[in-house]
DNA sequence: TAGATTGTTAATCGATTAACAATC
DNA sequence: TAGATTGTTAATCGATTAACAATC
């Protein structure tokens, strides 16, 4: 196991430098269930009895976690609180970055009200849209702004984090310039594909359009598959 | 090349049985880029090409396609506007597959009204909800029902969709009820793991939560590595 | 101590990439 | 015909699973 003594406090640390985004993708995923059961009275729980509730194998749970260090204990098991806690701390959910929304069109409100970011270690501090449809408004506690006052804002702020809740093309036109106001993660909700032209930057595209298309498909299998 | 002759035509026809996840996952992402390109006037191109626009490699692209048929031609490249109709078809956007929507509040209420369900192969037919938030309410023409008409309305008009928005525990309870009731897709954008505990049901889980974490560790991750 | 379960190495499986013969 | 580019087979790479020694 690997560690960085810090004073009295062992920190655990990633073995190497690179893992893989199918393990990052897995966290959030073992980050809910180990809460619920923590919640549930859960206190300690073994890889192979995870993996039956989570339809994993031991093995793969065992895999991802040793990615960022050893926090079972032989014979025993994981503790649970402890281990959700870790995980918390591995996704980053007590740091607060810095989070800017672009567009508050329908699908932006929703997304504000809806989201809970501060548990997810996330502060929004703007809300930026064309100025006629800002007007005053406020989600969440948070002004919208006009979307001229976008650039002072950063640079003042500066913001890593923009929420694209616009179309296609501003989407396409912004990107670059929010790149350099300084933003290092984008979650978009365009139709955009933002991560092809751009490295170094974090992006999560939500394409809810091709989510339907790849139900559709499915579904359309599963139903000729039965006859 | 396999393909079934049905009088004058031919219709081509997977080569094998099973497709992998992995593929059907990009076909929606060559659907986006090769419409497009046919909207652009681009006539035809080579998966060089292509793969070049989409950063993936010509080889990923012409195995993929491959796994549907042969809609190439040796020393030509791909007729842009037959591919993307093609993709279409075998993403059964040309179905209409009917869907129900369950929970319409503020999520609910902002999906129906954003998708563009008509072309991506679904016919949403009715949307349910506790009759306090029905309340006479209609979104995009379509009424919005008391859930206790949820039953009578599935076994009449037999829906195989459902688009569930709605919290945790609802979905958990409802799901079982939905799969009796016909629904062989679902649109999930619930926290509850549905694809957990049934099979011969498309799923697709839209986790924001989970999709927000990732972007926070990638996101820290970035910061960090540029100190 | 004996039993259980981890952390880790080795084996397997699947997906991506490379290479090239077929052919338009 | 010559050049280009596919469809497809073979090679590589990465991710998952299995096995087992270490150890609590």
């Amino acid at each position: 196991m690997l560690y960085y003594c810090v004073g009295e406090m062992v920190v655990h640390m990633p073995k190497s430098d690179y893992i893989s985004i199918s393990v990052i993708k897995r966290l959030p995923r073992y980050y809910r269930y180990l809460g619920e059961l923590s919640k549930s009275g859960v206190y300690r729980i073994s890889s192979r009895e995870l993996a039956g509730i989570m339809k994993l194998t031991a093995s793969q749970i065992r895999q991802d976690l040793n990615c960022f260090g050893g926090f079972g204990q032989q014979g025993y098991g994981y503790n649970v609180n402890d281990l959700y806690n870790e995980i918390g701390r591995i996704l980053g959910i007590d740091t607060e970055l810095k989070t800017i929304m672009v567009g508050a069109g329908n699908l932006g409100q929703t997304i504000a009200l809806h989201m809970d970011f501060e548990n997810k270690g996330f502060d929004l501090i703007g809300i930026f849209d064309r100025a006629e449809k800002a007007n005053g408004r406020s989600i969440r506690g948070v002004h919208v702004q006009d979307i001229n006052t976008l650039d002072s804002f950063c640079k003042e702020q500066k913001p890593v984090i923009a929420i694209l809740c616009i179309p296609n093309d501003a989407a396409r036109e912004l990107a670059p310039k929010l790149i350099e106001l300084g933003i290092k993660g984008f979650w978009n909700f365009s139709h955009y594909d933002l991560g092809v032209d751009y490295e170094n930057v974090a992006i999560e595209n939500i394409h809810l359009g091709d989510s339907l298309m790849t139900l559709s498909y499915r579904t359309n299998d599963i139903i000729k598959s039965a006859k």
